[in-house]
RNA sequence: GCCCCCAUCGUCUAGAGGACUAGGAUGUCAGCCUUUCAAGCUGAAGACAGGGGUUCGAAUCCCCUUGGGGGCACCA
């Protein structure tokens, strides 16, 4: 059997979906698998919705994912060009054969024609499309119309009966009856072509042999059957992916951001996934996941057990909702994994924005090797790291006095803990997390408390923060000094407080 | 409106007529651990949309209904 060759072809009318993330995922697998090629395409035939930058997202997001392309833009390739907007001439030619052997036909109706032809058809309440006039002219009829000059398009002649089965690897045998399909429009008057066209002509000379997309495209099965035919040409074998619907299971996943009830933004792009924090391996393990399964048990497995294990026999044909939350669960799993330096790494670029500070500095920071450990284990989204980070680079604001004083804790022992807990520390020869813990425990139980009571507010008067990494280790991060000063500040705060907020407290 | 596709826990899924007392994961809840929060470990609740067939036997096959999704452009 020839090569698997599929492809995967986005049109650049904005950033890359995760749906169509999706879509040239599954496809990428099926190329490793079978050790085929992954082509990548540009649709770039629709000049009104073209968008500059989307083109550069695509390539970026689609790296970003490790999903790479054996022919396509930046790489080249023995079937190109790779953008149809370079092919013109190609599909202007095979528009003209389809002429030139009856299987379609110039239409010369104009825009205002057919909007008229359109409201009539409603006001008689009879079906709604082309009614095929031009496709009935006589050659003296269209003689006289190109000697107008007038604007034409080709159309498909489909026939007007009998039905069209054809076979999707996924959902199996689908019939249409013709007279339901339109005479579609192939090639526009300003000489560009349809998806049809260009969609037909371009898998064909490119030796596609496996269509994976969306299944929205179904529908249009048809009539890319009888262009196949037309041409003499061999189908290759279909598969329409399930759609991604949204989180809430109502509707197709939207094409920008959406917010779920509780305020949660669902990013919809790859990008805005990758700006919150997600892994690339940990987009691509779950992606994999939505109508494909591994074994219905792992759930974690990497991109080789993927490729061994992934057949479109195994993709299963119904829409299914983003999980969400699933994702996130799985980002965190991901996250955990990570090699201590690689995840500073990977931390390094979100840390520096959110705090502001060179991405060196942070890379020579010992104090940040020291508490990574514990933020590993705490985060599900990179992002999330600066919240439990911050304090090593600003002095903490304590907005809330109250978060000094735990529960069943009176202000008086937490004035009494965090006093003592100043004498005991400035003191403290040896600022070793064993060293830390050990006088703090001690001080505790001289005071008669509880650890949590004196630790929660150290805790806070030290980070800002009722969260945060484990105790001794974030002051010996923090170091003695800062430490030490940030105790007596919120000391100070808290006598302050006494006669102004008293009764609150 | 017409046409097409789909239908297992809230969600993602396993399930190719008997191995199903329907499995896994996530999420939820409870407990343990514990200096906060996580992580980890235990445990619990939770689904074959409904109705007809076919068959000795149906989550699995067929039909209808219902529900969901998609399509009906000089967009892809």
């Amino acid at each position: 059997m020839a090569q698997t060759r599929v492809r995967f072809a986005p049109s650049p009318t904005g950033y890359l979906h995760i749906g169509g993330a999706r879509t040239a995922l599954f496809n990428w697998l099926y190329a490793r698998h079978t050790g085929g090629q992954f082509i990548l395409r540009i649709e770039d035939t629709d000049r009104k919705r073209f968008q500059a930058d989307s083109l550069q997202d695509i390539l970026d997001s689609l790296r970003w994912l490790g999903l790479d392309w054996d022919e396509g833009p930046e790489v080249g390739g023995d079937y190109g060009p790779y953008f149809q907007s370079e092919r013109l001439e190609i599909y202007q030619h095979w528009a003209d054969w389809l002429v030139e052997h009856g299987h379609a036909y110039r239409c010369y109706c104009t825009a205002e024609e057919l909007a008229e032809m359109r409201e009539q058809q409603r006001a008689a309440k009879q079906k709604i499309g082309y009614d095929r006039r031009c496709r009935w002219l006589t050659p003296e009829e269209r003689a006289a119309r190109e000697a107008e000059g007038r604007a034409w398009v080709v159309r498909l002649a489909v026939p007007l009966e009998g039905s069209v089965t054809f076979h999707d690897a996924i959902r199996g045998d689908i019939t249409y009856e013709n007279a339901l399909l339109q005479d579609a429009v192939l090639l526009k008057s300003d000489g560009w072509p349809t998806y049809h066209l260009a969609n037909v002509v371009d898998d064909h000379l490119m030796r596609i042999t496996h269509i994976m997309r969306g299944d929205e495209w179904i529908a249009s099965v048809p009539l890319h059957w009888h262009l196949y035919r037309a041409f003499g040409w061999e189908p290759p074998v279909w598969a329409h992916l399930p759609v991604i619907l949204n989180p809430s299971g109502k509707g197709k996943m939207s094409k920008r951001e959406i917010r779920r009830p509780d305020g949660a933004v669902i990013p919809v792009y790859v990008r805005q996934y990758r700006e919150m924090g997600y892994l690339p391996e940990a987009i691509f393990n779950f992606l994999s996941g939505i109508g494909w399964s591994l074994d219905g048990e792992t759930e974690i497995y990497d991109r080789e057990t993927a490729i061994r294990a992934f057949d479109i026999s195994g993709v299963h044909p119904s829409p299914a909702a983003l999980p969400a939350d699933k994702l996130l669960w799985m980002n965190g799993v991901y996250i955990r994994e990570l090699e201590p330096d690689d995840l500073l790494q990977r931390l390094t670029p979100y840390l520096s924005q959110a705090l502001s500070l060179p991405e060196a500095r942070l890379l020579e920071d010992e104090r940040l090797r020291l508490l990574l450990p514990h933020v590993q284990e705490r985060i599900k989204l990179l992002t999330e790291a600066a919240d439990l980070l911050d304090y090593l680079y600003i002095e903490p604001v304590i907005d809330d006095l109250k978060a000094l004083i735990p529960r069943k804790t009176t202000p008086e022992q937490v004035r009494e803990g965090l006093s003592r807990a100043i004498q005991a520390l400035e003191s403290l020869d040896d600022w070793s997390e064993a060293a830390i813990e050990k006088t703090l425990r001690e001080l505790a139980a001289d005071l008669g408390m509880k650890a949590g009571q004196l630790f929660n507010p150290i805790r806070v008067a030290v980070t800002g923060k009722r969260v945060a990494p484990p105790l001794f280790v974030t002051l010996r991060a923090v170091g003695r000094e800062a430490t030490c000063r940030r105790l007596r500040a919120a000391l100070a705060r808290l006598d302050n407080s006494v006669h102004t907020e008293q009764a609150s407290l």
